[in-house]
DNA sequence: TTGAAAGCGCTAACAC
DNA sequence: GTGTTAGCGCTTTCAA
C-alpha cells in the first residue's frame, strides 16, 4: 500500500471511461447544467466505478466561491459556548458551508488565527471570542469577507453584530432581585473586562444607581465556577450587608452558591437572593435551581449564521446590529412573591 | 462598495509591482526556498502594500498537500465532548492543520458528513461520534486519508484507534465500590448502545460476575443528566437492595444523585455509594463531590491528533490501537477506608 | 447537447 | 538566484 503511488482520480479519468469530455463530467455534477439525463447517468456510472469525487477546492478556485467559513471561539469547553458553537456549526453545514473551527483564548492568538483564515479564502466568519482589531476588520472589509460578531464590540464599522440588549439585561437583573424585597445589592464581575459580561454588570450597576440603591462590587478572577467559588468567600464575610447578588455568569453563581452553602451555611434565598446569567443547563440541576437570565444561545448562533450567509450573497448591504432580549427564569434562588 | 468589482490580488500583481517573476513571490513566501534576502524583502514589501495573501487552497492544489482535516463529533454541548474537541482543534492548529468541524447526532448524518469531507481533500480525520461504516473506511483507505477513532470500534481495518481500556475501567469501578464494603451492586447504562459507554458498563458486570457478586441493571434513556435524574426514581424504589451503583457517565451520576437526595432523602455515601465515569468538571463541584473514574480527554485528543499527523506523514504504517488507562478519583460519594 | 480551449492562483522543474 | 514553462483539477465561455 505504501509503494503504490495513488493518483487521485480526476474528471479526466471519468471522462475517458465514459467516453465524453471533461466538461461533461463537470456538468454531470452541477445541478441545473445543460446535460441530457442519458449522459449524466453515463458519467455518474463511470464516476462511481472509479470512485471519483469532485474536488471542491479546485472547483472553488475556478468558480471563485468558497464554501469554507471560519468560526472562532474561546472557552469552547464551557457550557454556554459549546452550545453556541454546536448550533453555529450545524447551521453552517445545513446551509452548505463548512466551518473551520478556531479555538483561541488569548487576544493575540485570535488576531493571528483570523488573519490565517484569509489564506483559506473563507466566505465569511463568525467570531465569539475576543473582537478583532480594526486592522483585521479593515482587511476583511477590503476582501469582502463578512464578519459577524456575537456579543462583541468593535471599534470600526463593517461587521454585523448580534448582541444581547445590555440595558434590558441589567434592568431585568435588578428587578428580579428587588421585586421580592432585596435592598442591599451586590454584583460579581470578572476582573478582566469582556464586552458582554462586564457590560451586563455595569448596566446592572447603573440601574441600581438610577433607582438610588447602593450596590457593592466584587471582582473575581474569571468567568468560571472556580472564580465564583473563590469570591464566594469574600461575599460570605459581608453577608450581613447584602441580601441580593447578581452574578454576571451562571458559572460564577454556581460557585458562589456552593461556597456559601458549604462554608457559611447561608440560606438561599431566605438570607440572600442570587441571580445568574446565561441559563446554562447546570443552572436547572436539582442541587442548584438557580434563578437566572436566559440568553438564547441557539437563537444567537442561528441568527449569526443567517446574517453571515445573507451578507455573502449580498455583499453590498450595510452592516446590521441585531439586539436580542433576555428573559427571566425564576427558580429557587430568588424569593417567591404572590404574583408568581 | 458593492459596485466595485474587487479582483483579488494575486502573485502576479505582486510580481509586477516588485519587478520580479511570479516564482519569486512564491519563493518569498516559502520557508527555506532559494531566494536572496534582498529579493524576499522586496517582494514582501510589495505584497504588504497590495494586501496580498497566499491562497492556500490554490497552493494545496499544486503541492497536492492539504492542510484541512476533519473533526466529526456528536454531543458537542456536553462537558466531556466539548473539552475533547477543544483540545483536538487546538492541537490540529498547533501542527499547521485546519480543522473542519462537523457536528452530527444521527448515524446517517455522520456517514454523509464524513463522505462530504472527501470532497475537501482533507488530509485526515478524527471521529468521536458514531463509527463510520466499512464502506466509508474502505474509501478512506483507498484515498489514503487517515482516520482516527476515539472510543469507537469499527468492523474493518484501517483507522487508528484511541480507546479506554474497558476491562480495566470495569474492574476499577468494581473495586472502587467494593473496597469499602458495598455488596449489593447496580449499574446504570443508556438504552442505546455505545461502544464506550455500554462497554464500560458491560465490563463492570463481567467483573461482578467473576467475583460472584450480583448486579442489578438499570437502563436510562440517554447519557444525560436528565436521563440520570429520571432513572434515579427507579433506583429509589430499590434502595433497600442496593448499596453501590456504577453510573456509566458522570452526567447520569449527577442526575441520580440529585433525584435521590431530592425525592428519597438518600444519604450518600452512607446508604449508597455512587461512582461515575469521565470526571467532568461538574463532578468536582461542591454540591456533588462525585467519586468517579477519570478518562483523560486532553490526552485522548492530543494522542488522536498525533496519530493522525504521523499517519499523514507516513501513510504506509500499519494501523495502531492505543489503549489508555483510567484512574480513580475518590471524592465524597464513596466511603472512606483507612488506607485512604 | 456537446467538445475545445482558456484560465482560476499557485508551485515545481528546468534552464540560465 | 532568477525567469520560463507546464500543470494541479476544475468550470466556463464559445463554437459546433
Amino acid at each position: 500500500m505504501s509503494e503504490k503511488i495513488r493518483k487521485s482520480v480526476t474528471s479526466f479519468d471519468v471522462a475517458k471511461l465514459a467516453g465524453v469530455s471533461r466538461s461533461m463530467v463537470s456538468r454531470a455534477f452541477t445541478d441545473g447544467a445543460d446535460i441530457s439525463e442519458e449522459s449524466r447517468a453515463k458519467v455518474k456510472a463511470a464516476a462511481a466505478q472509479l470512485g471519483y469525487r469532485v474536488n471542491h477546492l479546485a472547483r472553488g478556485l475556478q468558480t471563485r466561491h468558497s464554501e469554507l467559513v471560519g468560526i472562532v471561539a474561546s472557552a469552547l469547553d464551557t457550557p454556554f459556548r459549546s452550545r453556541q458553537v454546536k448550533i453555529a456549526a450545524r447551521e453552517c453545514i445545513l446551509r452548505g458551508y463548512r466551518p473551520i473551527l478556531l479555538v483561541a483564548e488569548k487576544t493575540e492568538e485570535v488576531e493571528q488565527l483570523i488573519s490565517m483564515l484569509f489564506n483559506y479564502n473563507v466566505a465569511g466568519m463568525i467570531i465569539t471570542s475576543a473582537a478583532p482589531s480594526s486592522e483585521i476588520v479593515r482587511e476583511a472589509n477590503s476582501l469582502d469577507v463578512p464578519i459577524v460578531l456575537i456579543n462583541r464590540e468593535c471599534d470600526i464599522d463593517g461587521p454585523d453584530v448580534i448582541e444581547v440588549d445590555l440595558v434590558q439585561a441589567g434592568e431585568l437583573a435588578f428587578s428580579m432581585l428587588t421585586r421580592s424585597g432585596a435592598k442591599r445589592l451586590a454584583v460579581i464581575q470578572p476582573k478582566y473586562p469582556s464586552f458582554s459580561v462586564t457590560g451586563r454588570a455595569n448596566s446592572f450597576r447603573e440601574c441600581c444607581l438610577r433607582n438610588d440603591v447602593d450596590v457593592k462590587v466584587f471582582t473575581c478572577a474569571s468567568q468560571s465556577y472556580q472564580a465564583g467559588f473563590d469570591v464566594g468567600g469574600e461575599l460570605g464575610v459581608s453577608l450581613k450587608d447584602i441580601d441580593g447578588v447578581f452574578c454576571s455568569t451562571d458559572l460564577i453563581a454556581l460557585g458562589v452558591l456552593d461556597r456559601l452553602r458549604g462554608d457559611w451555611n447561608t440560606k438561599v434565598p431566605e438570607e440572600l437572593e442570587i441571580v445568574g446569567f446565561d441559563n446554562i443547563e447546570q443552572a436547572g440541576w436539582g442541587s442548584y435551581n438557580l434563578s437566572t437570565i436566559y440568553q438564547n444561545a441557539d437563537e444567537q448562533a442561528t441568527a449569526a449564521v443567517e446574517l453571515m450567509v445573507d451578507r455573502i450573497k449580498n455583499p453590498g448591504r450595510a452592516p446590521l446590529r441585531q439586539r436580542q432580549l433576555v428573559t427571566p427564569v425564576f427558580r429557587k434562588t430568588t424569593r417567591n412573591t404572590h404574583e408568581l
